[in-house]
DNA sequence: CTGAAAGCGCTAACAC
DNA sequence: GTGTTAGCGCTTTCAG
């Protein structure tokens, strides 16, 4: 692999002016620029970014770091961030913290030595001061899907009060009146706001928000499995809000194991779509994240930052959009009160 | 960030002595290595990769390229990776190539460049040339899921041509004759040999293959979409294997929309196993890979091969496994055939 | 307008 | 047994 010198005696030059050529970072005589140009060009020269790295202590990659990459929405993120980082010729690290704090911060300490240039994270729940380190080192770190409002940084989230309300109210204006509530991990942002959503849109249509309709789960399938039973068993709803995909899975799969009819007896709506949504049966009704902007967004963010185009902190926050297929349907029981 | 000098003046011995002791490449006193030792831990030392790696010419890192990232099985097969990734506190490059060659080649130099210790790759069909740089310059590579015979590398695959059989043998076994095939990628190794499976295990069973039965799409939702239909109203088949997951998904689509039941009026089995496989209606018979393992496997080759414990090359082959569910039943045409 | 040279953090001859 | 020092590939002061 050819170097800086190779170039440099290739075109007669010092190594200082190739290095201002490449960089752009002092005038060069037209006729010196042209002839390291073709130098490059005949030796097909790329600077090594680890020499750079080390003199200017940056590593031209960035870090990712997300609680579930399986998880459709973080995939979509994922693509979001990806087309960002491709177009500024960086490389990126994505790792999978597990919901783990413990994970999340081997994953920062490791990544802040390997002078790792920016961060986008979705923080684990209880991991909000494994990030204290990158900002009290002003390294260039975006929040995504998970708002904090107690840090000045970079946020790119969704709308989830709205998001749960139109939700909610969708069964509302189908005449459901039980709705019980699948619940993700209470303590996070999304799923918090989500659940907010879902109380002001009964309060504000007069139906009475039930503690005991609202069942949390770990936003595992499994979780979703055993709370859908206690929503339709103990509770008997109508309707089911699912804050969460892998929740919304589980809930799939109780209603199909027990031949409960959706959405004849009982309606389903999902949080975030995906793939698969459509292949269900019923296909899936969902409140939508604009995921692929999220990453979109985060990656532009992280650039402007590491390129220090802005110092202010910004906060973006995206629309949901409710897609209404075939797991909602009217009410079978209000139907039946009307005759 | 503390830096190996720091510790050499805290320990009050040379730099040197703190090289070797932190990579034991040479004998030291237990004195002076203790002294060393509680440096490095009073100092909270990490030695920096980008200086070492500049030294030795290499970066501590490895890239894994995935042709299909939101694939549940390349998921497996990441967490698998991951595993021993941690283990070895390296970091890691997840590259997606789309399935295409020019991607694929724009990530191998610029991973090259960047001194990239080691590469998994899921080759993109016609990208087996982009490999030959990394062979060339002797650059770890472990090869997965896609075989490749002419290649002496290291390589992980499934032994797609027994999984492809057994999926056929199955649907024999329940009475089935007319069996499509939804064919991914023609050209992908792996699809090949679930074709050869499919043809072998009719051959043996005494049925006739017919190039009619087999469609071929690009492993997209809406190829399988439009394949199934074919199959469904042009052949009248009566059981579908689909040797592509995204290609289920479609395949379920159809049969959903066209209110066509599975297992009664069709019977459908699918190449690995998902998350959501389960919750389908009707859940989904499948044959599995061992995607975990498969990670798992490639990783520990690969780190043989960083470390130089191995030269030769090794191939792997994973077995699949059978998982029986309700998208597969008796065959009705047979049924009543035989009153 | 251009070049010489120092130095980023580390490893590994080469000394003693 | 341990230390001195050159140098990995690059950027950037400092000189001219």
């Amino acid at each position: 692999m050819p170097t800086i010198k190779d170039v440099a005696e290739q075109a007669g030059v010092s190594i200082t002016t190739v290095s201002h050529v490449i960089n752009k970072t002092r005038y060069v005589s037209e006729e010196l620029r042209k002839r390291v140009e073709t130098a490059i060009e005949e030796l097909d020269y790329h600077p090594d970014p680890l020499g750079r790295g080390l003199r200017k202590g940056m590593s031209y990659s960035i870090a990712v770091l997300l609680p579930d990459p399986s998880n459709p929405f973080f995939q979509s993120v994922s693509r979001g961030i990806e087309e960002q980082v491709d177009r500024h010729h960086y490389s990126i690290s994505f790792c999978n913290t597990s919901e783990a704090p413990d994970k999340e911060k081997f994953y920062i300490e490791l990544l802040q030595q390997r002078k790792t240039d920016g961060f986008i994270i979705a923080p684990t729940v209880q991991g909000i001061k494994n990030l204290q380190s990158l900002i009290e080192k002003d390294i260039p770190l975006i929040i995504i899907d998970r708002q904090n409002e107690s840090l000045q940084v970079d946020q790119i989230f969704s709308d989830n009060v709205t998001g749960g309300y139109k939700a909610t109210e969708h069964l509302i204006n189908l005449g459901h009146k039980k709705i019980g509530l699948l619940l993700g991990i209470r303590e996070l942002r999304t799923i918090e706001d989500r659940l907010k959503g879902y109380q002001k849109a009964l309060q504000d249509h007069g139906i009475e928000v039930k503690e005991d309709l609202i069942a949390e789960g770990y936003s595992q399938i499994e979780e979703g499995y055993t709370a859908t039973e206690y929503l339709v068993t103990n509770q008997r709803v109508t309707a089911i809000f699912s804050t969460n995909n892998m929740m919304t899975l589980g809930a799939l799969r109780y209603l199909k194991e027990e031949g409960i009819k959706c959405p004849a007896k009982i309606s389903l709506i999902g949080f975030d779509d995906s793939e698969w949504a459509t292949a269900f049966t019923p296909s899936l009704t969902v409140v939508a994240q604009r995921a692929y902007e999220m990453g979109y967004y985060a990656g532009e963010s992280l650039f402007e930052r590491i390129g220090g185009e802005r110092s202010e902190a910004r906060s973006i926050e995206l629309e949901t959009k409710l897609i209404i297929r075939e797991s909602t349907a009217r009410c079978s029981e209000t139907l039946r009160n009307r005759r």
